[in-house]
DNA sequence: GACGCGTGCGCG
DNA sequence: AAAGCGCGCACGCGTC
């Protein structure tokens, strides 16, 4: 068969796979864009996101054929010549039938998310992972002797409890042991315990996380807990940063690769596999690169284009609108469609600071504190837990928690009407089998969201390359796009915007919020919020 | 020496 | 009654 032949066959006869995104990848760089209607790994995901999804597994769940000693189990690049076509012809027998299987397995409301939203997912997230993220070494191997400078300076062997604690244990401090640290904080410093049950570990010791060890010096500050607490950051973007360019991942498949002298990131992005729908990212997982405190060593991740800017789109408080329009809640309706900020809200009231201003340095620490109440309070946070998020005592965060929960009556009743356990579904269409009512309450919310995510994705996709401007990750609630010519950053945005934001009522019907994106662009990841573009 | 589990940390 | 949820990865620690 010749690349054309197999190009119109490709393209033109109504294929199913198993695993659609991995035939996609190697179809499409090849320039081959297959017509594949069917993928029974995704069909096995929607029928129950608990299962094994390879085809080995399905193919015995379902009792379609008996295990094949000699075949399965063994590794496909090991198999030859007529005993390999055997195989393969068998695989593809049992996928025709397991999508037949599958198929009436499933609701029409999930058939509906599978070939609208999920299936032309497929061949989206095989353009994104075919892009590869570009990534500059030296800057990496330049921030590596950066941190480690960062760490050598804290002069971690030289301090008095460090010392006091390595002649008492006979060996050397050892930052990643747990037991090193609980030793030197809450026997050598001496630091009380926190009272709250987030504050210890599941063994019931007092835990050593940096959470915990920030609350701890506001009691009391000491040099040691200060520099303990830079040094377990320091270590972990370094680790992170390695783990990022180590040549190989585990299956010896090299993620990271140089092209005419550029080097880039070759993630995998998994549809399937989460228990909300949401997309994974692992070998290496691009979702979390810090963006918080070590904002900054984003700095090698460039764009791929001489004169290219790193482009990202964030929806504006994507979840907590979701939550705001499944529940009806009034409150937070009207919050929305009245432009304030959500989370400085909640600072405002939860922190006590209702004349909090922009202009104030601690405005964004605040507006970070805020966001993260909204987005565990809603879903199940306590007053013992809201009291170590914000510092307060537990009787305060419980008069507080009370007048939250009296202002959003209706979010109240909504959540309480959530199954406590067993299936829940999305208004997507989509199910999860719950174990907890916890999980049922954010299921449908993080679902919701994603396949907010993965529309304006499949509709912005061929755009983008058109434009010079590719996808090349996607986290969650964000896209980034490496744009190639900076002079194009207005026009390009402006064409993307119709296609990834939403009126209300345009997704879901009970959605009376607009879903809104904020542009933001720079040289480097780390400057891509020197341009800002709201709505 | 390999493995599972617990802990902690990065992100949304 | 009390409870945030969703991920991946690296390391320590104890077991086999």
């Amino acid at each position: 068969m010749t690349k054309q032949e197999l190009k119109d066959f490709c393209e033109n006869s109504p294929l199913i796979a198993h695993h659609a995104k991995f035939e996609r990848k190697w179809l499409l760089s090849r320039g081959i864009d297959p017509n594949i209607i069917d993928d029974t790994m995704l069909l096995a995901y929607l029928y129950d996101e608990r299962m094994p999804l390879d085809l080995e597994s399905l193919v015995l769940r379902f009792e379609i054929d008996k295990p094949f000693k000699e075949e399965y189990g063994l590794d496909v690049s090991k198999i030859e010549g007529e005993r390999l076509r055997i195989r393969n012809t068998k695989d593809a027998r049992n996928t025709k039938v397991l999508r037949d299987i599958l198929k009436v397995k499933l609701t029409k409301e999930e058939l509906y998310v599978y070939e609208k939203v999920l299936m032309p997912a497929t061949r989206t997230l095989a353009l994104i992972e075919n892009r590869g993220v570009c990534i500059n070494r030296q800057a990496v191997e330049q921030l590596q002797v950066e941190l480690n400078n960062k760490i050598l300076e804290l002069d971690i062997d030289r301090l008095p409890e460090v010392l006091e604690l390595e002649k008492m244990i006979g060996v050397k401090f050892n930052i990643n042991s747990y037991l090193h640290r609980g030793v030197l904080i809450y026997d050598l410093l001496g630091y009380t315990p926190l009272p709250f049950s987030q504050a210890q570990t599941e063994g019931g010791d007092p835990s050593t996380q940096a959470k915990v060890l920030r609350q701890l010096l506001l009691q009391r500050k000491t040099e040691t807990l200060e520099k303990l607490l830079k040094f377990t950051s320091y270590t972990g973007y370094k680790e992170s940063y390695e783990g990022l360019i180590s040549f190989c991942d585990g299956c010896g498949r090299p993620h990271w690769d140089t092209i005419d002298g550029i080097d880039y990131i070759f993630t995998n992005l998994h549809i399937g596999g989460t228990s909300t729908g949401r997309i994974r990212s692992d070998h290496p997982n691009m979702q979390n690169t810090p963006s918080r405190d070590g904002a900054w060593t984003r700095k090698v991740f460039t764009s791929r284009y001489p004169k290219g800017l790193i482009v990202e789109c964030d929806y504006d408080q994507i979840e907590l609108k979701i939550l705001a329009g499944l529940s009806g809640d009034d409150k937070l309706i009207d919050d929305f469609l009245s432009g304030k900020d959500p989370h400085i809200e909640m600072a405002k009231v939860a922190f006590n600071v209702p004349n909090i201003k922009e202009s104030d340095s601690k405005y964004a620490d605040y507006r970070f504190l805020g966001k993260t109440l909204n987005y565990a309070v809603p879903f199940g946070r306590g007053a013992a837990g809201v009291a170590f998020d914000t510092g307060r005592t537990i009787p305060e965060a419980q008069v507080w928690l009370k007048r939250y929960w009296k202002e959003h009556s209706k979010l109240r009743k909504w959540l309480d009407n959530v199954p406590q356990e067993g299936i829940v579904y999305s208004p997507t269409g989509m199910k999860r089998h719950c174990d907890t009512w916890t999980q049922g309450k954010n299921f449908p919310i993080q679902n919701s969201a994603l396949i907010v995510l993965l529309i304006a994705m499949n509709q912005v996709i061929d755009q983008a390359i058109r434009l010079h401007c590719p996808i090349d990750l996607c986290i969650h609630d964000s896209i980034r796009f490496d744009l190639e010519d900076e002079t194009k950053l207005l026009p390009t945005i402006k064409e993307f915007k119709e296609y990834v934001e939403f009126k209300p009522g345009e997704l879901y019907s009970w959605l009376p919020i607009p879903l809104t994106v904020t542009f933001k662009a720079g040289r480097t990841w780390a400057d891509a919020n020197k341009i800002k573009l709201t709505s």
